[in-house]
DNA sequence: GATAATAGGGAATGATCGTTCCCGAATAAA
DNA sequence: TTTATTCGGGAACGATCATTCCCTATTATC
C-alpha cells in the first residue's frame, strides 16, 4: 500500500490535484478503479493519504541531511544543500506537494491547507531549533533572530521549490553561502 | 476588455487554471459564454492573457515601489517590502499567478511554462540591476555576488507567495530587515 | 429607411470526470 | 466438496466540463 501511495505521490507532485484524473492514479498505482475506492473514500482521500506520506518521507530526509552536520550552523547549511538540490534536476521539475497543496487549494479545501500549514509550520519549528542549537554551541551569534530568521528561511526553501518547479538552474553552494549570510 | 481580463486575474489567482471552470470565468468576467470564446480561442487562451495582463501590472508596481528608495539598497529595500505586504492579507491568500502558473502547469503547458520563465528572469534582472545600482551608489558593498543574491532573492519572493497563500502571517519589516543581511 | 454586418447571450453537444455497482476469482469455513 | 466471504477489476452512471452553434439585438452602410 505504502508503494502504491508513493506513486500516487509522483502524480500528484507532477500534475497537481485536478489536472490529476483517477485514470491517471490508477494507472500510476496499478490498481483498478474500484480498488481506489475500496481503500479510499475519494479523490481528495487518496491526495491526503499520499500527502501525509510524502511528508513522513520528506521530513526524514530533512532531518538526516542536517544530522550531516557537526554543530548548529553545519546542520542549518546541510539542510539547506538538501533543499536545494532537491529543487533542481528531476525531483525538481516534479515538484512538491506541500507548495503544490498551498497553491491549489490551501483556498479551496480547509483540510488541505490545515495539513499543509501544519507541515510548513513543523519545518520551520525545526529550523528555529536548529539555529538555537547553532546559538548554544557558538556557531551561530546570538543576536540572530530566531523566529524571523526561521520564517525567511522557510520562504526560501518553498521559493526553491517553485523556481526548481519553473527549471531554471539554481547552483547549491552558491545560493547556499548566501542564504547563510542571514545567520552573521 | 482589460476590466474583464483583470476579473478573470482574480478568478485565476484564487483557484488556479484546472478549478476554474468557463462558468467561473464568465460570471466573473460578466460575459456569456459564446462572448468569451468570440474573444479568446479557448480557455489557456483567457489564462495567457490574464497572465501578461497580471504580470504587466505587477512589473509597473515593482517598479514604482521601488522607485520610493533613494539609493539602490533602499530601492531593493522597498521592493522587498512591497512583495511582502503583497504576499499578506487578501491579496496575499489570492495568490499570484506567476507563482499558481509555474506550481500548477508548468510541467503540463510549454507556453506558460515560457511565459513564468520570462517573468521571473525579467524580476531577477530587475533585481540584479538594483543591486549593480547599489554597489555603484556605494550603498552595497562590490564583494556582493550579483546574480546570486538576485536569484536568492527571487527564491525569497516566489517563497514568500506561497507562504501567505497558506495565510501564515508575514512581519514586513521584520523579515525584511533580516532579509537585508544578504547584501552584506 | 432598408439592409448588411457585428457583437453578445445562452442553449445544445460531445467528451471526460468522479463515483458507484456488479461481476468473477480466490480464499476460508463447513 | 460445497458454501460463504472477501477482494480486485472494470463496465456503467450521472454530473460537469470545454466548446460549438444559433438566435437576437444593435450598429453601421448604402
Amino acid at each position: 500500500m505504502d508503494t502504491a501511495l508513493d506513486r500516487a505521490v509522483r502524480v500528484f507532485c507532477e500534475r497537481g490535484y485536478h489536472a490529476t484524473s483517477i485514470g491517471d492514479l490508477t494507472a500510476a498505482m496499478r490498481l483498478a478503479t474500484g480498488s481506489v475506492y475500496k481503500a479510499f473514500r475519494d479523490k481528495q482521500a487518496v491526495f491526503l493519504a499520499a500527502f501525509d506520506r510524502y511528508a513522513a518521507v520528506r521530513r526524514e530526509q530533512t532531518r538526516s541531511a542536517a544530522a550531516r552536520g557537526s554543530n548548529g550552523r553545519e546542520r542549518l547549511r546541510h539542510m539547506l544543500l538538501f533543499y536545494v538540490e532537491h529543487s533542481q534536476g528531476i525531483e525538481g521539475r516534479r515538484g512538491c506537494m506541500v507548495v503544490g497543496g498551498t497553491v491549489e487549494l490551501a483556498a479551496l479545501d480547509p483540510q488541505v491547507r490545515a495539513r499543509v500549514n501544519a507541515q510548513i509550520e513543523t519545518n520551520e519549528a525545526f529550523i528555529a531549533g536548529l539555529i538555537r542549537e547553532g546559538q548554544g554551541d557558538g556557531s551561530i551569534p546570538a543576536h540572530v533572530d530566531v523566529d524571523d530568521t526561521a520564517r525567511l528561511m522557510i520562504c526560501i526553501t518553498q521559493g526553491m521549490r517553485v523556481v526548481g518547479k519553473a527549471r531554471l538552474p539554481l547552483d547549491g553552494k552558491r545560493l547556499v553561502g548566501v542564504a547563510m549570510k542571514l545567520l552573521a
